[in-house]
RNA sequence: GGCUCGGUGGCAGAGUGGUUAUGCAGCGGAUUGCAAAUCCGUCAACGCCGGUUCGAUUCCGACCCGAGCCUCCA
C-alpha cells in the first residue's frame, strides 16, 4: 500500500519513495531544553511517532533523529535566572522531556543528537559556506547572504521582496542585507562558547540541524518534520545552508503539523496560554493525551480543552471495554495490514481521525462477532492500536487501575459487589441499588451481564 | 502590507462532483428487577454570492469571517 505524504514544498500529497530503497531517514526538530514541554510541543512528537511506526511496517531500516538544542539564548537566561550552570539546566530538562514523551507512548528516536556535541561540524559547514561565497564575516559574526541563493524562500513561498515588505526583519549594521541570518556569533566571556576561526563564539539557531543532519543522516534525507511555525525562517534557512554548502536536495519531503489552539488562539510560550505535559499527566494518563492529539488530522488546528481530553478518556474507556470483553479470545497471528481501512487511512498522509473511525468500526464488529470471527477482529483492532500507539495496556488494568485520587480500593469494590449480589439474590433491590449508587459516588460503574458483574472506574 | 491555511450537523472532527464518516450528546426501541454496557432505528451540516455542470458541501471567481508566518516559539 503506497504511503502518501503532504509535502510542504509543493503543497500537495505525494507518493513517498525513500532515496535509498528500504531505508528511510527522518529528522524532526526537537526541544530547546530550558523548560518543560507543553502539550503543543508534544503534537509533532506524537504525530511523527505514528509516522515512525508506520514507516517501520514498510521499510527495513528507519533512522529517526530528533535533536536536543542545548545551546541557546534562552538556556543561558534560564541558567542565570536560576543561578545554576548551563549543564544543570539542559540535563534536567532533557531528562524531563524524555520522561514526558515516553509517558505519551512515543518511542525513543533512533538518534538524539545534542547540538553541543556537533560544534565542529557546524564550524566546518560555516567555513564551506564562506568558501563558496554564501557567507561572510562581519564584526565577529558570520552571516549567511540570502541574496547569494537563487531560490531562497521557496519552501515558505515568499520572495526577498515579500520579506522586506514586512519590514520586521532585524536590521543590524553588521548585515549586508537585512534578511541575512546568523551562522555564528560571538560569545560573551561568561556565556558558553567554542573557539572558532572567528574567535570564541556559538552557533546561530539554524545551523545545528543542517550540520547534524549531514553528519548523521547524509546530505539528503527523506523526511524533515516540525511545527508549522518552523517553516520560516528556520527550515527555509536550513535549506539555504545545506543546499548552498553541498548542493543536491536537502530534504525530499517536508512535513509540518498545525498547532494546538486554546480558545481559537495558538498555544504558545509567548502567549503564556499553555499547559505542560507534566502538569496534564497529573490528571490524565499519557495515552489519553496522546489520543486527544491524534483525534484531529495533524495539519489541522486542534482546539485543546478539558472537553477534548474528557472525550478522549471516554472513547478510550469504551475501546478498552470492548477489548476486555474479548480478553480470553486468542489472537489471530495471521492478520495482514494490507487492505485494512485503518492502514489505508494512515497511509493517506496520516489520517488519524479516519484510522480512529476504523477502530470504532472494528470495535463495533467485535461486539457482534461470532466466536470464529473474534480472533481476527481482535488482532486487527490491536494492530491498529499499535500503529497509533494506543490500546496497548491490559484492558482490566486500564479500566480498574487507580489514579492518585481514587478513594476506594479494588478489594472493597469487590466486597460491595458481592454484597449487592446477595441482596439481588434475596430480591432486595432497594439495597442492591443503594450499593450501586454508593459505588457510583466513588467513581465506580457496574455492568451486569450473564457472566456476572464487572466494574470500571469512570 | 506581503505570504500561507481554514470556515462541515448541539459539540469534536473526517471525507466526497450524484447512496453512511466516525465519536460524544439527543430521540425511539430491544435487553435489564431497575440501571450500565451492548444492539437496532432515528434527527441533524457543509460561511455568503455568483459561475461551470444533467447535478456541487466537493471545481472556479468574488465577498465576509477566523487563524498562522513575516520576531523566540511545535
Amino acid at each position: 500500500m503506497p504511503l502518501r505524504l503532504y509535502n510542504t514544498l509543493g503543497g500537495a500529497k505525494e507518493v513517498f519513495e525513500p532515496l535509498v530503497p528500504d531505508a528511510v531517514t527522518m529528522y524532526v526538530c526537537g526541544p530547546t531544553v530550558y523548560n518543560l514541554a507543553h502539550i503543543g510541543n508534544a503534537r509533532p512528537v506524537v504525530v511523527f511517532d505514528v509516522l515512525f511506526r508506520l514507516l517501520q511496517t514498510q521499510y527495513g531500516t528507519v533512522t529517526y533523529a530528533r535533536n536536543i538544542t542545548d545551546v541557546d539564548d534562552k538556556i543561558i537566561a534560564a541558567a542565570k535566572q536560576g543561578d545554576r550552570s548551563i549543564e544543570s539546566v539542559t540535563e534536567e530538562y532533557t531528562a524531563k522531556y524524555r520522561e514526558d514523551m515516553a509517558a505519551l507512548n512515543a518511542l525513543p528516536p533512533t538518534l538524539e543528537p545534542h547540538a553541543t556535541h556537533h560544534i565542529d561540524a557546524m564550524i566546518e559547514l560555516t567555513l564551506t559556506l564562506i568558501e563558496k561565497g554564501h557567507a561572510y564575516e562581519s564584526d565577529g559574526h558570520v552571516l549567511f547572504a540570502v541574496e547569494s541563493m537563487e531560490d531562497y524562500g521557496k519552501l515558505s513561498g515568499r520572495s526577498l521582496d515579500d520579506m522586506l515588505a514586512g519590514a520586521r526583519v532585524e536590521v543590524a549594521d553588521y548585515k549586508r542585507y537585512p534578511g541575512d541570518f546568523v551562522l555564528w556569533k560571538p560569545a560573551a566571556a561568561a556565556d558558553p562558547g567554542w573557539d572558532s576561526p572567528w574567535g570564541r563564539g556559538r552557533p546561530g539557531w539554524h545551523l545545528e540541524c543542517s550540520a547534524m543532519i549531514r553528519a548523521l543522516l547524509g546530505e539528503t534525507i527523506d523526511i524533515h518534520g516540525g511545527g508549522r511555525d518552523l517553516i520560516f525562517p528556520h527550515h527555509e534557512n536550513e535549506i539555504a545552508q545545506s543546499r548552498c554548502a553541498h548542493g543536491g536536495d536537502y530534504v525530499r519531503y517536508w512535513m509540518h503539523n498545525a498547532y494546538l489552539d486554546i480558545d481559537g488562539e495558538k498555544m504558545s510560550k509567548s502567549l503564556d496560554n499553555f499547559r505542560t505535559v507534566r502538569d496534564l499527566l497529573q490528571s490524565y494518563r499519557g495515552e489519553v493525551l496522546r489520543f486527544a492529539l491524534l483525534s484531529a488530522h495533524y495539519r489541522s488546528p486542534l482546539n485543546f480543552s478539558a472537553e477534548l481530553l474528557d472525550q478522549a478518556q471516554s472513547t478510550l474507556d469504551s475501546l478498552y471495554s470492548t477489548l476486555r470483553s474479548v480478553e480470553d479470545v486468542a489472537l489471530d497471528m495471521d492478520v495482514s495490514l494490507d487492505g485494512e481501512p485503518f492502514y489505508a487511512a494512515l497511509n493517506d498522509d496520516l489520517n488519524t481521525p479516519e484510522a480512529i473511525a476504523a477502530i470504532h468500526a472494528l470495535s463495533h464488529q467485535l461486539h457482534k462477532a461470532t466466536e470464529d470471527e473474534k480472533p481476527g477482529l481482535k488482532a486487527r483492532m490491536l494492530a491498529a492500536g499499535n500503529l497509533l500507539g494506543i490500546l496497548g495496556e491490559d484492558p482490566q488494568e486500564w479500566l480498574q487501575g487507580t489514579t492518585a485520587d481514587d478513594a476506594i480500593g479494588a478489594e472493597q469494590i469487590e466486597e460491595l459487589i458481592q454484597a449487592r449480589q446477595d441482596a439481588k439474590a434475596a430480591r432486595d433491590f432497594a439495597r442492591a441499588d443503594e450499593i450501586r449508587d454508593q459505588l457510583i459516588d466513588s467513581g465506580v460503574v457496574l455492568e451486569d451481564s450473564r457472566e456476572g458483574t464487572t466494574w470500571k472506574r469512570g
